[in-house]
DNA sequence: CTAAATGCAAAACCTTTGCCTCAAA
DNA sequence: TTTGAGGCAAAGGTTTTGCATTTAG
């Protein structure tokens, strides 16, 4: 509605990364420099609990977010932090099939893998699963 | 080596819950009030450190720990907050596939299922997923 | 015009750290 | 005694919030 949340929305969506709040700051200063960070904690809450971006947590103590829409997984590179992104239809099915033996529907999930890039693969920055 | 950390130690061991920080703090001090929080901080980072315990983090913004040994996976009930543990040997090895096919060691991962109570299994609280 | 959104600054939370004291070996 | 651990309080980093002001509809 406000030009600020216009501003957000489509950052969070142009960006290809997993930018933290900070950087989302930083990105939407260069546009509107009078975003102030409370704005964008307060639209990035708007904006995931509107469904529009996913919240992200690799455990670095810091949120990031990304344009919701196909469902990935993110895998981190250890070494370089890198996160890879990652589709597997058979995981899916898994944990929804391990929630309902536990007697639960699965409404949601949060899985990250922590990788180090095998030897083999060290020319290959683009690797990835099916997806 | 000092009391204090066998306390912590301990304490942590026999929790079949997945205590906070500050919980294990609340639960150390009934066993020696002098114990400081920065302790509790200090010690469950070595005690991590060492492998003998596991920091998890079902983001709600504080960490938890619990006894290191098996590792299982959480599903956190979205109702209740309750977490049930359960370990799914197919989903160890599909991980660790997803991973190697995208050119990466696994080193570690996280995952927790979020999930609402079936009503066809309301009846059953411990209802188990193969373990 | 009216309600909602923003900016600013303060506060809330969790966690870490400096520094001095205390305890273990 | 000597080194490491603990206590206390202050500081750090991220996120939230109160309040007055501005903006969208």
């Amino acid at each position: 509605m406000t030009s600020q949340r216009m501003v957000i929305a489509q950052l969070i969506h142009d960006s290809d990364d997993h930018p933290d709040v900070d950087t989302i700051y930083r990105r939407a200063s260069e546009i509107d420099s009078s975003i102030s960070l409370a704005t964008i904690y307060r639209t990035v809450a708007i904006l995931e609990e509107a469904g529009v971006v996913e919240k992200l947590d690799i455990g670095d103590g810091r949120a990031r977010y990304e344009a919701a829409g196909e469902h990935h997984e993110h895998l981190v590179d250890v070494d370089t932090g890198d996160i890879h992104e990652f589709h597997h239809l058979e995981l899916e099915a898994l944990k929804e099939r391990i929630a309902n033996e536990m007697g639960f529907e699965l409404v949601g999930h949060r899985l990250e893998l922590y990788g180090r890039r095998l030897a083999s693969s060290k020319t290959s920055k683009d690797t990835k699963a099916q997806d």
